[in-house]
DNA sequence: AAGCGGAATTTGATCGTTCAAAGCCATTGC
DNA sequence: GCAATGGCTTTGAACGATCAAATTCCGCTT
């Protein structure tokens, strides 16, 4: 097998020297318009493609976006990141730039990582999912001036608005008022929330969109928000115990709005089960399964989340990472409106969905 | 902030060469200890970690495999791809590799990727899944010579035993035969089987299983098989309907094996609802799915998948990508026994299990 | 025709590492 | 006593690209 060709190759080939065929294909409007044409003829001919190393080593970016796989798919939200890894991977090569992966074992393990790929020059940002109340792993980033995005806002953290913490996160609260509206919208009033036992920003969040509309549409006091609305763990047969118990003792409920697909799925074992397949449920998340048992379910737009991250590392349309920290009017955080995909769990009468997703009236 | 140190740094540090450093690094067997001692100190005193391009330009190896993450999680399956990149993410770091993904929109797309991220030396080699009957994918690979290793036999193909192809899959025949021996113990003996419409590998090799049982233990005649097997297209919604008639005709079924987890879970939620809640299923995956909703089900070991698919590309403990074809007398296909996950689904009473595996009698 | 200035192109150096070959030094053999 | 040996270390070059500075080109003015 012949050697792969270099700039030189092509420079001789071309008749130019080998910075005119590096400048056709970085700064491709300094070249008078003849010459570039046949130096492009000349890299065709060849087959010419740049050795990414090679470039990488001189300008010292690797044009590679890290993000951590996480240890274990948590129940049917795992093919949440599968979808979501996707989608960053489609919009970062639109840009020249790749998706490397790794793992770790804890936030401390993970630091470690972002270190040793830093250091080994492997990596010019990462992409963090998962993000706590005051983490530990943000804090490190941010002190080593690396550049990186959260998928998801930082909610603890008392600076939401710090223009050095750049984040993309999905609203949520508008997610359930839209799926809480469809269901007022189709008649029911009563109309319950199942969502995460405890309080975090997120759980908080998406209850909060459920409330919006109990109050202003029904105008629901607080004894009877706290009357309709449930908390578990997260996971199927937590959610499933929950309602089979709520059912049992006479519930009045019409309808059923849940923080994730996962709730939303072990609610619907338990209506089915009672007798209700009519049910109306809506989950959160979209995943493959919602899809697959035809529930309803709020969207997270992942595509617009992973262009999201893209614009606040590479700004609107640049192909390389800023630098941490880096003057800019733009904004700095991005929240994505998610959308109701409406299927047959949240319509009273069974209704076949072929392509998946209703539009909006 | 400071530039990161380099070889030079460490060396002038320790009092040696530049050479002395790398070859402590990447051969550290022929330089004396206790210069090998005082370059390590000085190693760990900079924190130096080498800079990976400066190393694969100058080695031409970039340490990185590629792999493709398909366009659509397909049903609940998808997450299969999740478990399986956090596999061999993990298994390729202990080996200095990486993982580096990329997209393409159909196979002639894919050739199209192949081609730039060998050419651009991006990586070292591919891993495929999905593979199809005579696919072109791999005829390409193998006709320039690439390095790959592809999870999923090449069913179609006339050589699945032709060293150059480097394959690792699970025994489905296997998996399904331990599932239907099971519900056989458990004292069953009408045991259905599920699968997909129309004939392919990996479908006639799981269904292969159950028959093996049915006749083995049962004396099954064509005719009873036939009479117990149903196939459909792959799906949640597809399954429950084909289960719904059979059960509406008076099925005189015990229990049911399927081909995969969706068709499982549509088998379930048709029994369910049918009236049965305690028919026993097994499915196929071991999807997160499976496991929230309490599905018996057969585990592809997509960790001893991972570590098998490394070593038929890198050796049993090589940190280097061996080239396409390469003599060697070790094999060059790799079979994995799944193993089955019992849960509720497949047991006569409701269990509940914390662990998620129940260990083989 | 010489001088000027901006556009287009070339030249030399460099990024950080490893390869290939050479060098050094103490030991061994004759 | 001198060459040969072997273990360890150093030196010079190279991997393939881009940066920064120097040079050439070309049209236009004076």
């Amino acid at each position: 097998m012949a050697q792969l060709p270099t700039v030189e190759d092509v420079a001789v080939l071309a008749g130019v020297s080998r910075q005119t065929v590096s400048n056709v294909l970085n700064t491709p409007e300094i070249v008078r318009p003849s010459t570039r044409e046949r130096v492009q003829t000349a890299i065709s001919q060849l087959g010419y493609h740049p050795h990414a190393s090679a470039r990488r080593l001189r300008t010292r970016q690797s044009s590679t976006i890290g993000i951590r796989l996480d240890p274990i798919a948590n129940g049917v939200s795992g093919s949440v990141l599968d979808r979501f890894l996707h989608a960053l991977t489609e919009h970062a090569d639109e840009r020249g730039m790749r998706i490397m992966l790794f793992t770790a074992h804890d936030p401390e393990d993970e630091i470690r990582q972002y270190r040793r790929l830093r250091d080994g020059a492997d990596v010019d940002a990462f992409v963090l999912t998962e993000t706590q109340y005051d983490d530990a792993r943000i804090e490190w980033l941010a002190a080593e001036r690396i550049p990186f995005v959260t998928f998801g806002r930082p909610w603890g953290s008392g600076r939401p608005n710090d223009p050095t913490r750049l984040w993309v996160d999905v609203d949520g609260r508008a997610g359930v008022r839209a799926a809480t509206e469809h269901l007022a919208g189709r008649g029911h009033s009563r109309i319950g929330y199942l969502g995460w036992r405890g309080s975090s920003g997120l759980g908080d969040d998406r209850r909060r969109g459920w409330q919006d509309v109990m109050i202003e549409t029904f105008g629901s006091t607080p004894g009877d928000l706290a009357a309709l609305a449930m908390s578990t763990e997260e996971g199927v047969p937590t959610a499933r115990v929950a309602i089979e118990q709520r059912l049992r003792n006479g519930s009045d409920l019409e309808a059923l709005v849940c923080a994730s697909d996962s709730l939303a799925l072990g609610a619907m074992m338990a209506v089915r089960e009672a007798g209700f397949p009519h049910f109306p449920i809506i989950g959160f998340d979209n995943t493959p399964v919602a899809k697959a048992v035809g529930l309803s379910s709020v969207d997270q737009q992942l595509e617009e989340v992973a262009a999201g991250i893209l614009q606040l590392l590479m700004g609107a349309t640049g192909r390389r990472v800023l630098p941490h920290g880096s003057e800019s009017d733009d904004p700095r955080h991005r929240l994505i409106t998610p959308r109701l995909v409406v299927r047959r769990s949240s319509q009273l009468e069974p209704v076949e969905d072929a392509a998946g997703i209703v539009p909006r009236r």
